[in-house]
DNA sequence: TTCCAAAAGTGACCGCAGGTCATTTTTTGA
DNA sequence: TCAAAAAATGACCTGCGGTCACTTTTGGAA
């Protein structure tokens, strides 16, 4: 059989990226080196780069992961909305679980500035699978919207509320609570997306 | 006359200065090393230290000068705003023209999430000077505001809805304009802000 | 004009980061 | 038992922000 080594080798991946999920969600993506990584999962610096190309590349394996476990949980709420206001108070309850993570959503934002760095990141990163954003809340919202308001600009206005909420924390701002920027920006969708403004 | 010593290390900063300024504008924060910044300056690396103690330090010097030039040239036209929405309209005009100058919003915006990684850093990107933020947009909509939304949220709601813009523009997103978050943070603060909702 | 203290300017050096790779250790199946 | 293949190693590379002992320039007092 030659089993046992993929196995061996699926193990060390697993432990270098349990590794890697704990200390960024501690320090954050900057802060956390490849060695402490490895050290910390008892491997050397070397065996991280047998598994993956590049910091950057396991992180966005972590993000990819994450992210699909948050929708597993949200999808199936948010079908059942029966209107737009219905739909944008699931997705926020959604966002207020995804705040909640430790500090996961000012993680994903600090790499989401980083990708700025590099065209091929950029790119990677306007793909849904690696943000909560743009097309995915407009395909929630679709169905709801009663005006010829783009259902993808409600859904990339949300982001942007969301993620400028997001600085704003990460600062330590104190003057928005995470309901004042729900009310606005469910009030904002359904300006845009409901019948009469 | 001990004058000419004085003068001389006022012209190197002002060298090393233009040199930051250009180099960061082209290249961004993280992505513009000391030693470019000297070497573009006919300097050497450790003159650098000589006349500022950190890359940070410089930058912040930089922010604090760009934000007063933008300042002075909006604040007088602001104060002659007769209600809310007129307020708001120019609060935007000023930001599209900040959005304008070259990728300064992108680079501002790259040093505020590099910020988070030190308390100090983050204290000072709170103060006003360093940020076009809260306190600054509340003072200017606070004499227009007919409800008792508080006048900081308003401000505060529209900071994050504009960097919530920089960071989709930043990523290279095409789905919203400029205009799209105009109409809808204005759209915002008239529903806060504004007698009859 | 001379001279020397203070200020400006220099660049080798430090620690640490992400990433590479020749070498060693372990695993595997014949 | 053994050799090929895969996994693991850590010294090493380049480049970063930052330091500091040193050299050069400057300016005023003798």
């Amino acid at each position: 059989m030659a089993k046992k080594q993929q196995e061996k080798s699926q193990q060390t991946m697993d432990e270098l990226m349990a590794s890697a999920v704990e200390l960024f969600g501690t320090k954050g993506f900057t802060q956390t080196s490849v060695a402490e990584i490895t050290e910390n999962a008892g491997y050397a610096k070397g065996s991280f780069y047998r598994h993956w190309d590049s910091k950057d590349e396991l992180f966005l394996q972590i993000v990819e992961r994450k992210l699909r476990e948050y929708r597993d949980a949200r999808d199936p709420k948010v079908s059942g909305a029966h209107d737009l206001e219905e739909a944008m108070n699931i997705i926020w309850d959604f966002l207020e679980t995804i705040i909640n993570d430790r500090n996961w959503s000012s993680i994903f934002l600090e790499f989401t500035i980083h990708s700025a760095h590099s065209e091929i990141l950029k790119k990677l990163m306007n793909k849904s699978i690696y943000r909560l954003s743009n097309q995915i809340f407009a395909d929630l919202v679709r169905a709801h919207v009663r005006t010829d308001f783009p259902p993808e600009k409600i859904g990339a206005l949300n982001t942007a509320l969301f993620e400028g909420f997001l600085i704003h924390r990460t600062l330590g701002t104190q003057v928005l609570t995470i309901g004042d920027v729900r009310r606005a920006a469910i009030a904002l969708a359904l300006a845009n997306g409901a019948k009469n403004g």
